[in-house]
DNA sequence: GGTTGTTCTCAGCAAACTCTCAGAAACAAC
DNA sequence: GTTGTTTCTGAGAGTTTGCTGAGAACAACC
């Protein structure tokens, strides 16, 4: 947390998105600058130098792959997250995600944005980040390997279940309304209710607290959920 | 507690609830700047550099989604506490409590709003305020964690017994009437009998007095209540 | 193309919570 | 003491909130 904040380019012809991005980005320590095409994505490349770029694949001037080429035919060597929507996925991105880059498809969730965005600043050492484990009371997550283990124990989880815990676990000790949840852990159009949040919950609490002492998902009636570790006495 | 006061821009149509927060607010020392309509709120926002926004969703002119959309858009990165109404919130929670960004349903408690903005404040750290835990006397309470604990033993509270108690710890040593009580911590268009306050002061006093050597919460005949810590010889 | 896993909704149940009321208790004034 | 007022508290009705199993819709994977 030390040091200069991590420089991030957003790159994103809607307004929307760009901002969710900005905001979201900017509340989690890193320096954001984003611009709505790729002329301006070049630029802003070139004289930021930014440490990552997130990158729409379809730019109302040029594509996002001609970003990418222009920048490494100018010697410019960053990482890239590219942003697509559901439907052009695999077959145009596939072989694209060299050196590092990574891609995620639209809608994400707020919460998946940042973990890609630590994942690839790990593993091209640009920078430094977070460790990729994180290990919280009886719980340990290896982010990498997408793996959980309680006690020592692997436990599998849905994806939705593995970003719940993630949230849920990185915040611990702290309570988190089921509103922050569903922004943080779902997509960001989804229109469903809040109910959805205790079903996962739910589910969540059924593969974890066979293992553990005392259950570790607390609810805090009329205010939300918290991740909760044993106390340190000091 | 000392350097400028926090300053907070208060955004409702409604004069009442205008009226009541501004009130409310700068009797906690913050310096309010209210208006009634969204265009107003991007002008006073830009200018008056606020701190934190109180935003209703509801507005005459454009929806408080569209101002915060227009206010990240200007590059202005203020935190935002919006205001909506019960029904409102279900569906269109999504995407509200991003950047560290806050909702609170109406009708709320006074005292729940003057919280809800120092945990915001407290989470951007745009400015200093004071710790999230609340230690007084024998008691100590985690407003992040929503727990509190008597002589390091954990209670639990409903919520309404938890706003209580906050209310008489922030204002220990100090007589409340029971109308101040109802203003404060109960939501504001209560329409009940102050009757209520008795029989929650006697639901934290079943709790406390077994876990206290002396009563907490004494009673000043004909005044009110008074949360009351031993007092320090020096 | 069927099997499996996942996401999401819903509805019934259980528990917790809010609020009211009324009798008991405490207190102050005379 | 007696009386009237204020406060305390247990009981209970009605509401809200959260939990969970069942199942429909969808996607992913052999």
């Amino acid at each position: 947390m030390a040091s200069e904040p991590i420089k991030v380019l957003v790159v994103d012809d809607e307004p929307n998105i760009r901002d969710l991005l900005s905001t979201s980005l900017k509340f989690n320590g890193y320096s954001v600058y984003a611009v709505g095409n790729g002329n301006d994505a070049v630029t802003a490349a070139e004289k930021g130098h930014p440490d990552i770029i997130l990158l729409d694949v379809m730019l109302p001037d040029m594509s996002g792959f001609a970003v990418t080429k222009k920048l490494r035919s100018m010697n410019i060597d960053v990482p890239v997250l590219f942003l697509t929507a559901r439907d052009e996925t695999a077959d145009k991105v596939t072989g694209l995600t060299v050196g590092g880059d990574d891609y995620l498809t639209k809608p994400f969730s707020l919460d998946e944005v940042i973990a890609r965005i630590q994942a690839i600043l790990r593993r091209t050492q640009k920078v430094d980040v977070e460790e990729s484990v994180l290990e919280v009371g009886e719980i340990t997550m290896n982010e990498d390997a997408h793996e959980v283990f309680v006690n020592g124990e692997m436990v599998e989880f849905s994806p939705t279940e593995y970003k719940l815990l993630r949230f849920l676990m990185s915040n611990a000790n702290r309570v988190l309304t089921k509103a922050q949840i569903l922004d943080h852990v779902w997509e960001y159009d989804f229109g469903g209710e809040m109910g959805i949040v205790e079903s996962y919950v739910s589910y969540l609490r059924k593969k974890l607290d066979p293992l553990t002492k005392e259950p570790v998902i607390v609810t805090k009636r009329g205010v939300g959920y918290m991740y909760k570790t044993p106390k340190k006495e000091k």
